[in-house]
RNA sequence: CGGGGUGUGGCGCAGUCUGGCAGCGCGCUUGCUUUGGGAGCAAGAUGUCGGAGGUUCAAAUCCUCUCACCCCGACCA
């Protein structure tokens, strides 16, 4: 291709909207343009990096035995109405009604098309495992987009559906789809960990998310991993060991109401009463669906709102809001307490069972109770970990420590179960003639998240430095003035010789300064450059340089397709 | 939805407080010179100042309403 006949909007300034080092790089580089919020425009290399990474994904998947279909956009909405999720994915899915008043849904994720696609029409056990999967554009409206295609409203994703006769035979499924996943990304120039993820709208029995981890702030996940026994799983689901020495055997002494004026926070309450936070009991006070419920967490410890919404099978969950609590508790913000607490059902953390003579609030200003113990002093409606993991805990699997990191999610597997199946009704005969409900799974890989993922790790103060496998082309020639004729005469030639050598090329023909050339170069980040100059065409010969590299190698102009051609074998 | 911020030529911004010819840098066009890491000189083009309404002799600037975008939080199949 050349430059003049193509679009590259190069920018030389940066641009403010964008925070992200990738984001920055495909917006300068001429790759994607805004639109509207969270809705991106893909300009002619990012249409190639987007092809190349597919095309891998497609690859892999089809060597998994994988088929590839195409589902449409929208779907009417009594489908995701019988799955139940038309109201638990809420205002995220787009919603429209047609001219005949029929209401239907832009798809976020395609398990309730899948799944009447097949059902009905698979019924027997003879015709599974299948494995359905498509790439294609999916609309989510997210109430915050960012990042740029970090997390946009519409982007484009492969999603795949297994579906099994048997638990054994869905496990092997599962398994070639993780296969698969690691293989895909590590085509793409990145290593991803595999961690347990909670199951979320999708619901289900387990989940996994694939997690590439970044240094940068690019990561919108954190992650704990275990360095010594393997254990990973995304903050929201983490499990972990409590490390802080309990005395869990002391004896109880007498509650005590004691005055605590100014100190509402645990900072301010442990200062004032000269504890330690582990000595406290928080008590938040949530609204589960419209509904109050009170979490106990140990003063030292967050509250995991995804173990809490799970625990309480509840759709939503959020803070009270200041007038509610006082509603509710019957003081202000930083006083309530589970002692005396009416109405409001009490979900206690194992850590904070385990304490004995600990300190609450006392659902009255200013004041707190001490000496205060579970059971004694008051009734748990339910004991069950509601704790967030942190940097620092235990691994729950073993004796080693959990490490915190910053990871960006590439692609995620779920064990559906037979959620889907069940509710849409896709069953099949068994071999002695009984009707099961099909085992389905769904892996999802963001097609135009993961390339601007790896950009936070390819690129250097002068732009993007792509991976040969995903590379938009995999070689700029830039002849250093369009004017000279024997310049132009040799790009012309090696353009030639390399696109029938199978190697994709971009000419940078335009009519610009050598500096303005280099300089777009380094920003668009082919793998290679070849420059030619009249110093070295002297001498018959053209520079080769890797974009990754420094050095410069004199590369005589009739064996430049070989040169090509093993440097490409080193750099990989 | 709550909090904070920004909308001025293609891009980046100043001007707004204190109303008075709509500016700067980059880019763009033309010409000449230049040409191995974002050239120089000269001449030029480009704006409903996000939108609507209001105040005023006069509004980018003040007032009211509204829209879009960005950041923090809630959300994230």
């Amino acid at each position: 291709m050349r430059w003049t006949q193509t679009y590259i909007p190069t920018l030389r300034q940066r641009q403010t909207e964008a925070e992200l080092i990738s984001h920055q790089l495909l917006l300068r580089g001429g790759y994607i343009r805004k639109l509207a919020s969270g809705i991106y425009l893909y300009l002619p290399l990012m249409q190639r990096v987007i092809d190349k990474f597919a095309d891998i994904v497609r690859e892999e998947m089809n060597a998994k035995g994988a088929i590839e279909i195409h589902m449409s956009v929208l779907c009417p909405a009594e489908i995701w109405q019988a799955t139940g999720r038309y109201l638990s994915v809420g205002k995220e899915q787009m919603r429209m009604k047609d001219r005949h008043d029929h209401e239907f849904v832009m798809c976020g994720t395609h398990e309730e098309t899948v799944t009447t696609l097949i059902k009905g029409e698979v019924k027997s056990y003879r015709q599974l495992p299948m494995n359905l999967y498509q790439i294609q554009v999916k609309f989510r409206d997210e109430i915050r987009p960012r990042f740029g295609l970090m997390r946009g409203r519409e982007f484009i994703m492969k999603d795949a559906y297994t579906f099994d006769a048997t638990q054994e035979s869905f496990d092997e499924s599962y398994g070639k789809m993780v296969d698969a996943y690691y293989r895909i990304f590590k085509r793409a120039g990145m290593d991803t960990v595999k961690v347990e993820s909670d199951t979320g709208a999708m619901g289900g029995r387990a989940a996994h998310e694939f997690m590439f981890l970044v240094d940068t702030n690019a990561g919108e996940e954190i992650v704990l991993i275990c360095d010594k026994c393997g254990y990973a799983a995304n903050v929201e689901k983490a499990e972990f060991r409590d490390t802080v020495k309990i005395d869990t055997k002391a004896e109880m002494k007498a509650m005590e109401t004691v005055d605590t004026p100014g100190a509402a926070t645990i900072e301010e309450v442990t200062a004032f009463l000269n504890v330690k936070a582990h000595q406290l009991v928080k008590t938040l006070l949530y609204m589960a669906d419209q509904k109050p419920v009170a979490a106990l967490v140990r003063g030292d410890r967050d509250v995991n709102e995804i173990k809490l919404k799970n625990t309480l099978g509840a759709i939503e969950v959020e803070l009270a809001t200041p007038t509610q609590i006082e509603e509710y508790t019957g003081a202000p913000v930083g006083f309530a307490g589970p002692v005396g607490l009416k109405n409001v059902p009490l979900i206690v953390d194992p850590l904070v069972a385990k304490l004995r003579n600990f300190i609450v609030g006392a659902n009255a200003n200013e004041k707190h109770i001490i000496n205060v113990n579970l059971d004694r002093d008051f009734k748990a409606t339910k004991v069950v970990d509601i704790s967030l993991a942190r940097g620092g805990d235990g691994c729950p699997k073993c004796n080693a420590t959990l490490d915190a990191k910053n990871a960006i999610e590439v692609g995620n597997t779920f064990q559906l179960g037979t959620k889907y199946s069940d509710s849409l009704g896709a069953k099949f005969l068994d071999a002695e003639g009984k009707e099961q409900p099909i085992i389905m799974g769904s892996y999802g890989i963001g097609i135009t998240r993961t390339p601007q993922a790896v950009l936070e790790k390819y690129h250097d103060e002068k732009g993007i430095i792509w991976p040969q496998s995903i590379a938009p082309y995999l070689v700029e020639i830039i002849p250093l003035s369009v004017e000279n004729q024997a310049q132009v005469d040799t790009a012309e030639r090696l353009y030639k010789e390399l696109t029938e050598a199978g190697i994709e090329v971009l000419v940078d023909d335009r009519d610009e300064r050598p500096g303005v050339k280099f300089n777009d170069a380094d920003l668009i980040g082919l793998p290679m450059r070849v420059t030619i100059g009249d110093k070295s065409l002297k001498q018959g010969k053209i520079e080769l340089k890797a974009r990754s590299e420094d050095k410069v190698e004199l590369v005589d102009v009739d064996k430049v397709v070989a040169a090509i051609r093993e440097l490409a074998e080193r750099l990989n």
